[in-house]
DNA sequence: GGCTACCTGTTT
DNA sequence: AACAGGTAGCCG
């Protein structure tokens, strides 16, 4: 019986293909070949090795790659992530061999260094070659002559000669091995106690989940470092997982990490140049590099003994991937380390519900970190009430709130303003037809941005200069801004506080990630007196001397019927509300609303967490919605209203009768109409007791669409309408 | 007939 | 996803 090779191919086919295996080429799962598909050739990987039974006449794997192979780990990985995710699993693994080279043996330079045995004929210049060695570490033989100040004949003679000796260095440098066993910081006594619980469950090995739940301030950071020297110690080759919101991956905590481990750990985002994603990849996978931080995608990573993973701000939204392969990071990190054996660590001041139910059933490890770290106390948080202190009619900050920033900025102290709302105006319309701008493919309202005189659509990236004419009725300068975006309330800031150095801080900011960080660098040397930023502004930043936290529109996102808006308000508020009074200044905290009796807003400023979430936890489990019940959405798109709205018909049509399942829909989503493709959703709610994969995985099986419809399915989709 | 645009079905 | 094979429509 001859062996047969099944192999997976990173495109959108239904399964594995079988090959037979040439003779003398030795095979195992996980390695990276080429095999004849149709009439090319394409890379695959191989997913499991059989008897061949003969039944057919197999094609022959073409060629096998000379790179480490998958692990086995992540073969299953991917298997796993398929079903769940309702994918093919060539498509899971498309996302897992991102990066096409990657597989090449790591380019190599020619680096020179001396034998210890002089030439036969010396010169100056071979002098002065021998003397530039020694200052030099591993050089080309370019750096060589330009340190001498010769020509690299020079060089290459002295080669001929045997002074010199040429080897080849990889262009791929590895990473350094971190050293768990340097110090960290001093931990408070409750630190310690929480670092302790950690470090026992890593060393007790196999899978194991925390909640590391921690007040804003708590030191986090410092508790699970202590979790990641464990495991760094437990296993020589063992590897950790840090997982960020992509905002957070800033130089400030990178730089946290060297200074604890001695070393610069693997990072991994989507911005990262071609050569260094494929050094990283290649080090991960050859299971070289021991700690990787990184970005949602970075749960795609090939390691090969994972034996932790930390998901910081575990609650961030930004952890679901929501266009391409849709998923959760977060949930596919605690997926991965089950796989692998490995424990891990949530660590948020805001945890999800989903998490914190998790934690009290006991299927987690509860970590409570109730207090801050030092003398810092939490900030005290208090509403302004607008229905009492309404501002005049086109200005947002309130008189209390004014007198507060006066007072902060009097003592030398930082303002941060925070509005979830990036441009100038949220609306523009026309004061004499009331024609609203909106985008001409989507119909969603477009924003002001005054910065670049444009009008911008946040959904689709559309943008237009602002006419002067009002397209509908042809008037001339009639088009009024309505509402605030943080462009605006930095310019009501300007003209209340025009001697302070106010700064914009949104996700749009021209110069990209490295603005961001000399922005956030400006803010934490105290360069700035008022920060106006969007949500970007409330993720994880140490600003030791700000103080004050006005929330502009505490009310803004409670609105829309959404079942989660309650706990996403809640969190982004206590967020932002932490940024104030890190070191040693007591800070606060003040929210502006109309509704300073809504659960959420009440809650915050009564401190009281839990009562919140109790509220939540209820009407949630009374709907049966997460995590007490599990949702798909099922998103259907074509080029014509008709066709959408036939082709949905036709997908509910085709769903599956079982029990403990309700399908809602077909509706129209919030944004109908996307790029000129008309959506349809369907929203599937399963019982708990439901494999829900397993139901999707058969509907979609029997869904019959042309190419022109597009079928998506999300598991566990963030928003609910 | 020659050409293109747009389908449809296949890939082990 | 990439490709091959088919077919309808069009051309001076």
């Amino acid at each position: 019986m001859k062996v047969c090779a099944s192999i997976l191919f990173p495109l959108p086919l239904p399964e594995a293909f079988d090959y037979a295996v040439p003779e003398g080429m030795d095979l195992s799962i996980g390695d990276h070949v080429v095999a004849p598909l149709g009439s090319r050739a394409a890379r695959g990987v191989v997913w499991d090795l059989k008897q061949d039974d003969g039944k057919r006449a197999l094609k022959m794997v073409a060629q096998r790659y000379d790179a480490a192979g998958l692990s086995h780990t992540t073969v299953r990985f991917v298997d796993w992530a398929a079903r769940y995710l309702v994918q093919s699993p060539g498509m899971v693994l498309r996302t897992i061999l991102r990066g096409e080279d990657s597989l090449m043996p790591s380019p190599t330079d020619t680096v020179y260094r001396l034998t210890g045995r002089p030439p036969a004929r010396m010169t100056p210049a071979r002098e002065k070659v021998l003397d530039a060695m020694s200052a030099l570490e591993a050089p080309t033989a370019a750096e060589i002559a330009r340190e001498a100040g010769v020509s690299s004949g020079v060089v290459k003679g002295l080669v001929e000669a045997g002074a010199l000796e040429g080897f080849d260095l990889p262009k791929d440098p590895p990473f350094p091995d971190p050293d768990p066993e340097r110090p960290g910081l001093d931990l408070s006594e409750l630190q310690a106690g929480a670092a302790d619980t950690l470090k026992r469950l890593v060393r007790a090995g196999g899978f194991q989940c925390a909640l590391l739940d921690g007040v804003t301030g708590s030191g986090k950071t410092e508790v699970y470092f202590e979790a990641i020297a464990e495991a760094l110690k437990s296993a020589a080759n063992g590897q950790v997982l840090v997982l960020l919101p992509e905002i957070a991956l800033t130089q400030s905590i990178l730089k946290r990490f060297t200074d604890r481990f001695g070393a610069d750990p693997a990072v991994w985002h989507s911005g990262l140049p071609p050569k260094e994603r494929r050094r990283v990849w290649r080090e991960i996978n050859e299971g070289r590099a021991r700690i990787v931080i990184g970005a949602r995608s970075s749960v795609f990573l090939p390691f090969r003994n994972l034996r932790l993973a930390v998901v910081d701000e575990e609650h961030d939204p930004t952890y679901k991937q929501s266009d391409g392969l849709i998923y959760q990071a977060r949930d596919l990190a605690v997926a991965r380390a089950k796989i692998d054996g490995a424990a891990v660590v949530l660590a948020s001041a805001t945890p999800s519900l989903e998490s914190l139910v998790n934690a009290r059933s006991g299927r987690y490890v509860h970590v409570p970190l109730p207090s801050r770290v030092g003398t810092a106390v939490l900030p005290r948080i208090e509403t302004i009430d607008l229905r009492q202190h309404a501002p005049p009619s086109g200005r947002w900050l309130s008189d209390p709130l004014v007198a507060a920033m006066k007072d902060t900025l009097a003592a030398g102290e930082q303002v941060l303003l925070f509005l979830n709302r990036r441009g100038y105006a949220p609306l523009v319309l026309c004061r004499d037809c009331g024609h609203r701008m909106t985008a001409p493919d989507t119909q969603t309202m477009l924003v002001e941005h005054r910065f670049t005189g444009m009008l911008v659509c946040h959904l689709t990236g559309f943008s237009m200069p602002k006419p002067d004419v009002c397209p509908n009725c042809g008037a001339r300068d009639s088009l009024t801004s309505v509402g605030p975006g943080v462009e605006r309330i930095a310019e009501e800031a300007a003209a209340h506080f025009p001697g302070a150095k106010i700064e914009l801080f949104s996700s749009d900011m021209a110069g990209g990630a490295e603005a961001v960080r000399q922005l956030v660098d400006r803010m934490e040397r105290g360069e700035i007196d008022i920060l106006v930023g969007t949500q970007i502004a409330a993720k994880g930043h140490n600003f030791p001397h700000l103080t004050l936290v006005g929330v502009v529109d505490a009310d803004l996102g409670l609105a829309g019927g959404d079942p989660r808006a309650g706990e996403r308000t809640y969190q982004t508020l206590v967020q932002v509300a932490g940024r104030a009074g890190r070191a040693d200044k007591p800070g606060r905290a003040l929210l502006q609303t109309h509704d300073p009796e809504h659960e959420a807003i009440a809650a915050l400023v009564a401190g009281d967490r839990d009562a919140f979430l109790d509220v939540e936890r209820a009407s949630r489990e009374m709907l049966q919605l997460p995590p007490y019940g599990r949702l798909a959405s099922v998103m259907i798109s074509a080029q014509s209203e008709d066709r959408a709205e036939r082709a949905a018909a036709e997908v509910a049509r085709c769903a599956p009768n079982a029990d403990g399942i309700t399908i809602w829909g077909p509706a129209e989503p919030r944004y109908g109409v996307i790029r000129g493709r008309w959506r349809r959703r369907l929203l599937v709610r399963a019982e708990r007791s439901v494999d829900l994969s397993a139901y999707l995985g058969a509907w979609r099986a029997r869904v019959k669409q042309p190419p022109s419809v597009r079928v998506t399915f999300d598991v566990e989709p963030y928003s609910f309408v």
